[in-house]
DNA sequence: TTATCGAGTTACCTGAAGGAAACCTGGTCA
DNA sequence: TGACCAGGTTTCCTTCAGGTAACTCGATAA
């Protein structure tokens, strides 16, 4: 006899593709390196830059746009000379912190637990 | 003059390779997904291939086992027949719940302020 | 007038990750 | 004896996100 596919056994499941979708918030490489950075305040384009040593600065500003555009975090222009432009997180973009503090939680216990 | 480049005002600051590391906990196609459909409780192969339609059995095999040796799942062999196999958070893999539902939260609100 | 600065673009290239589809294995039941 | 099952592996192919490096722009200061 075949095995039945069980339902899974959940109350009210937000459907997969909800946390498909969400995920999505934060995707693309360096995208939760630079909401942490912004963490703590606002930061300058190259301040994120050498607080992520490794990332180029197309990626980087790639991925400001698309932040923005997600609505994580806004963009502004202060009108020094050269002008410089100061990122900041939203209201939105913050909430997501302490989601990212609990997956460093996780982590940091997984690696605890393999080098202990 | 140059702008100065600001230390970033935060406490004491976990190093961003930090959460590079741990955000690598959860990467790869699908893995959120997996750790989501696992929430409520222990999954066959089979069962979260039709929680996760789009996923294909090469990526949910090569998944499953980066999440296993990550120590988010562990793997159970059903002595049936033919034997079955079932997928179950750890206690630390439990943990990421929280995690991804707190992201599920922000991107959902961000959905309705993009639409409503 | 030339260098510097902040804040990016642009062009080009590469490799690793992922998708599709076929195949495998050992047991069972019809 | 052949098909079906669960739970994968293997092969092959493609793509596109990311890396490098050079370039832009307008203002200023030396």
């Amino acid at each position: 006899m075949p095995l039945k596919v069980r339902k899974n056994q959940s109350p009210e499941p937000p459907q997969p593709c909800m946390l498909t979708h969400c995920m999505a918030v934060i995707s693309g490489a360096w995208a939760a390196n630079v909401i942490w950075s912004l963490r703590a305040g606002p930061r300058r384009f190259n301040e994120l830059r050498t607080d992520i040593p490794p990332i180029s600065a197309k990626v980087l500003s790639t991925r400001l746009t698309e932040l923005e555009e997600r609505g994580v975090l806004s963009r502004n222009v202060q009108p020094t000379s050269p002008p410089s432009v100061e990122y900041a997180l939203t209201e939105l973009g913050g909430e997501l912190v302490p989601a990212l503090e609990a997956i460093v939680k996780v982590g940091h216990r997984l690696k605890m637990r393999d080098e202990g």
